[in-house]
DNA sequence: TATTTTCGTGCAAACGATTGCATTAACGAT
DNA sequence: ATCGTTAATGCAATCGTTTGCACGAAAATA
């Protein structure tokens, strides 16, 4: 049997209401009788029942967790262990947890959702993925819940509270970055279109190119989904255009590995006959063959900065507007471009 | 305000406690009534709340995740979301969602899991990770709380549930394979000396030597913890030897990865020069330059068979002795050992 | 028709905390 | 000696469910 707050208040000889108040460190108690009950606890090896205690507080100090839903490999990428490293640092810090459901299907994620939320599981949510049109966050906005996006969530992201990355700007300086070293045909590699973190990206590269008086080739613009085929088709139809590009932006580090790859096997040499940059400088952009020039964006930083704003916005009462947090990103120039700027 | 189940029996015309079995769907409504209920239930849109369900039920139908400190870079190994995702998949088809606290340090690690196991906030655990000595599942022991291990548990592992690859076969396999190659100078470069994975696998390594009839030779047995160094001074130190080794069974594929990395440095070609075989056959196995051979552990079987296992244990009353659960590998051949064998 | 079963539902007591309000004792101040 | 004040603690209601037991009505049996 448990031992619950009544055996330690047994023991102290004293109410269970005091017991209680010892707990929350109350000024109300003295001195000596809390250390009577400390030490009750103690010997009674006493934990307060969490669901008690969150159905009498009406707060649970959990953090609900939503991820893309795990049919799709996006999941099997570093970058969300990463973010939820930062997440659980922060909640770790505040004394939150963390709760996560997911469900096969997009409908489950979403039932899911409204259950922890409905059924006060969670004090606050931190969505870890942003897409076009995304029912999650727009029952989270109509049902008032605090929440907090990471990345860039399309509608009315003025009243949503998110933390991202300032993917335009990165896109149009790692463009700039490649012309810079002498590249005139430059191509675009970037994941599923209907992802903020795709459009910003390419809208960058885009805009750097006019910028620089370059023109703007569609051909030069794939997207693929890279689970599947690890960017290797587009890798080819880029290499089968009458003027294949000579450098390559690809908007994300293990997509530049497929990218690479492929590569590799037509026997193109990076960065000798290809020059390939990328975004995100998880690990492997260190360990791969070359190693890549990556844009570093502080990914854990990104969980740990939503973190923070997700628990400042549940202890206020009212949030009246969404707030815009940008982290910080700079690129990490390694093998994968040739050698410094001319 | 949130609708409650007294709202729902208000609307409905019956009792609370009618409710609350429709929601369970007891027998002992009526069809009649039960429609009625629902319908209530869909107008309001009542979802019942988790803790007063848990503090009545003792029940949370949660499950708890043992992960390392989130200090040591470990969790950035795709192993982890890897294992969740098993772990997700299963909890979920189950009605389980997942739940995890984490800490820096160790202790803080083990304080949160004996507060989610003593506060009930969830009705199992499963441990990401076997160390050699570990407090938290010495402690899950002595509280005969339902719980599994990913791996192999050092202390007492015969009354633990447990599952795992058979980590020693594995290595013995990979071995042979590489003597059947040709190769007579094999090396191995493992992780961290305390993980039982790298004993096994180093155990099984030098199985396979010996019953090949080639000489163990300890120099040629390095570790190094990865995320420092990425192996990079494991191949250094490899390559200085009077007689380097042909070929190295690494213990795993992000550090393979960090391994080849090196050896590109060194202008030491993978395959021609050295034969690289490593374990997990992480996606990124398919990716890297040259493609690596690595075993396939089916780290999403570990993940999901552990969950099944776990579910078992807390729908059973009595569990009387640990069980064991091995999940199947086999070697994927690409090309980071060269080609076929001879 | 009387008596027993069965069926469907409601009552009220848990579950283990928190918290507004009441109570008591002690202490100066008048 | 009496009367506020303050400090420390206890009482009891509450949070939203579940569930054992009781109860009445209908159905089955004699």
């Amino acid at each position: 049997m448990q031992v619950t707050i009544k055996d330690v208040a047994r023991e102290a000889n004293v109410a269970p209401s005091t017991v209680s108040r010892v707990i929350a460190n109350s000024p109300r108690i003295s001195q000596k009788t809390k250390e009577r009950v400390r030490q009750a606890m103690e010997e009674l090896g006493y934990y307060p029942n969490v669901h008690a205690r969150s159905l009498a507080n009406r707060t649970t100090q959990a953090i609900g967790l939503v991820m893309p839903s795990a049919a799709t490999k996006t999941l099997q990428n570093p970058f969300f262990s990463e973010v939820i490293r930062g997440i659980s640092t922060k909640a770790h810090q505040n004394g939150y947890s963390l709760y996560m459901t997911t469900g096969v299907s997009e409908e489950e994620v979403y039932e899911g959702v409204v259950s922890m939320v409905q059924g006060r599981r969670v004090d606050g949510v931190v969505v870890l993925y942003s897409r076009t049109d995304d029912k999650v966050v727009q029952f989270l906005q109509d049902s008032k819940f605090p929440f907090v996006v990471v990345g860039k969530p399309f509608s009315d992201s003025s009243h949503v509270t998110y933390v991202d990355t300032d993917n335009y700007l990165a896109g149009r300086e790692v463009t700039k970055y490649l012309h810079q070293l002498g590249h005139e045909c430059i191509a675009f590699v970037g994941g599923s279109q209907d992802l903020a973190v795709t459009q910003e990206r390419v809208g960058g590269y885009k805009t750097a190119l006019m910028e620089e008086g370059l023109p703007i080739n569609e051909s030069y613009i794939v997207s693929a989904p890279f689970m599947t085929t690890g960017g290797a088709d587009a890798v080819k139809r880029l290499m089968s255009l009458e003027h294949p590009p000579t450098a390559v932006v690809v908007s994300d580090d293990m997509m530049a590995l497929g990218v690479m790859s492929t590569l590799n096997e037509m026997e193109i040499s990076v960065p000798d006959q290809m020059a390939v940059v990328s975004f995100n400088n998880l690990f492997i952009a260190e360990f791969s063959s070359p190693p890549l020039t990556s844009v570093e964006i502080n990914i854990f930083g990104l969980g740990f900065e939503a973190t923070n704003c997700l628990i400042e916005q549940m202890n206020e009462e009212a949030t009246p507007y969404g707030k815009r947090v940008i982290v910080p990103h700079y690129l990490v120039v390694r093998q994968s471009c040739g050698g410094t700027a001319k």
